[in-house]
DNA sequence: TGGAGATAGATGCGTATGCATGGAAATGCA
DNA sequence: TGCATTTCCATGCATACGCATCTATCTCCA
């Protein structure tokens, strides 16, 4: 009963929180360095860009970047303070709004990517051997993301 | 230019971040569900109950969990105030205290290790195929944590 | 021995988060 | 059609966090 969870198991549990505190820390340090936003601002961009031209509703953009309700309500309100998209009435449904990424928006995203790329290849990329241990890596923590149990 | 970082990095990146969210989120609402406090008091506490019998100082729990200094400071408040750990004056050095836990502290440990145990089975052990599979994702990940650039 | 600098730890301030709730519009159903 | 339920989004409140700074002590060296 001691083996429920196995050591393998837990010291891949660990790793997790680690590993991704660790390399977040040091990617949004890098970001906060060059005086720029938080992530969560860009994956709010990047998602405005990846989606329909007519925009995104804030709850579309929930499901897309995982964060809950509340917490994007109040980062499209900085955003939008900053400049960085703006709300249209929906006329479909008169209890939301629409979010569109203004042009000051795409500017940012422009200038955040080159720092951003850099980290993660600096805190990611660097510390693998080569891109296989990469897709590797990848498979694995996508098994433990979807709802999907397997084995 | 524009492989660099690789798509299996930037994948391995993404996905890393969402795993950890996605699996963390999962463990502390087991947690909050069984009404249990946060992940980061069971951590203090184990590196207390592992730690030399005399106590640790905060900044060795610092280190030991990474969290930022102020944060410690904080959060040995809230675990002293709620009587899973006392201080007690540090007699070689004026300027700190020792940190120890409480039999409360204890009794805390042995609630929450049960649902902690069961969470990181449900969301990691059982997403996984078997233990090599564990092994493998702890090995990855344990490169992005050291500072060492390999390959 | 005395004083500069380093280290331990706490805290003020602004901001982000979780949780619960609120209000408004849409939907479903009798 | 009218009302209950659900969905969308905002917000009040308490808590936690990041950052900078402060005090107190320790260390080291002239």
């Amino acid at each position: 009963m001691s083996e429920i969870p196995s050591d393998p198991v837990v010291r891949a549990w660990s790793r997790l929180v680690k590993a991704q505190h660790h390399v977040l820390g040091a990617v949004e340090a890098d970001l906060r360095r060059a005086g720029l936003p938080p992530l969560a601002w860009y994956d709010v961009l990047l998602e405005l860009r990846n989606g329909p031209g007519e925009g995104l509703r804030p709850r579309q953009l929930e499901r897309r970047t995982l964060l809950p309700q509340h917490n994007i309500s109040r980062l499209l309100a900085r955003l939008e303070k900053a400049g960085h998209i703006e709300r249209k009435p929906c006329g479909e449904d008169g209890r939301g709004h629409t979010v569109l990424m203004t042009e000051r928006g795409l500017d940012l995203m422009r200038a955040v990517w080159p720092i951003y790329r850099a980290a993660i290849q600096r805190h990611v990329g660097g510390k693998l051997a080569d891109d296989a241990e990469a897709h590797t890596l990848g498979d694995l923590l996508g098994r433990l993301i979807g709802s999907a149990k397997v084995g």
